[in-house]
DNA sequence: ATAATAGTACGACAAGAATCGTATGTCAAC
DNA sequence: GTTGACATACGATTCTTGTCGTACTATTAT
């Protein structure tokens, strides 16, 4: 039997096959093992892959599942907001030496970007300075 | 003797402690190991620690070194800004579905941000916005 | 010359990630 | 009740990271 980490202490950073299964389930909410691996396909891996993974994710406490019927269902056990925040601030230290422009020019430099997006980010940016002042 | 990669390829991504140390190089310049151990000494690591890491970087060609009377110089073998982008594209797809407003949003929440630095971002978008349309 | 010092090289090891093969359990249909 | 289909459990294996200990080499000071 997996053992869930009820409430012991804090879960520890994702890596990045982790991080792949919990998008799927942030995106897709609750699912089977089977529906993961679906998903997954582009990885190219084995069905005991995605379910050996999930334990372990289980056991760190970054999934949490329940029975039903037949099969497990599994949930993200961490919110996808605080995880987004958690390894922003992470890259933000290591690489960009907490310089939050330099992290903001190279997400905008990273991907070509559509004016209306370019928009939107100015027009939030605005929206942070009147919350600020 | 270690192996240089001369041009074999492209170099793999940087794990944590790597990015330790290229931090320490991309701002001090050519180091020793011995410099760079002690600019490390809030990791609490061993010596001999660092000169492995070095070498299995320069290794992996993350770093080039060159010979110098009595040690060896290193130096680091990527540029500061191609990592960021690299670092930053990849957490952008991985972990904010290539939403760069998310990001954004994310390193702004991330840790406070004075007002003068937040009008320097926004300058800096409006800039970005002349340069597309 | 020899001892102390300061450097590199090399091998070993523990922990964790990622992967899969095989065993085992259970339901459903024949 | 035996057989398939489908699920989970449980090692075993390979790779990588991070960490050192120890051995070796070269320079400097006595």
């Amino acid at each position: 039997m997996i053992q869930q980490r009820k409430s012991s202490g804090k879960v520890p950073m994702p890596t990045e096959a982790e991080l792949a299964i919990l998008q799927i389930l942030w995106s897709r909410g609750p699912s089977t093992v089977r529906e993961v691996h679906t998903a997954l396909r582009y990885r190219r891996t084995g069905y005991t892959t995605a379910l050996k993974q999930m334990q372990v994710m289980t056991e760190k406490g970054l999934l949490t599942r329940s029975e039903r019927f037949r099969s497990h269902v599994y949930e993200a056990g961490i919110p996808r907001e605080q995880t987004q925040l958690q390894l922003t601030r992470n890259l933000l230290e290591r690489v960009f030496d907490g310089s939050a422009k330099s992290l903001v020019l190279g997400a905008l430099s990273s991907q070509p970007i559509s004016s209306s997006e370019l928009a939107e980010i100015r027009e939030m940016i605005e929206k942070f300075e009147k919350g600020k002042a």
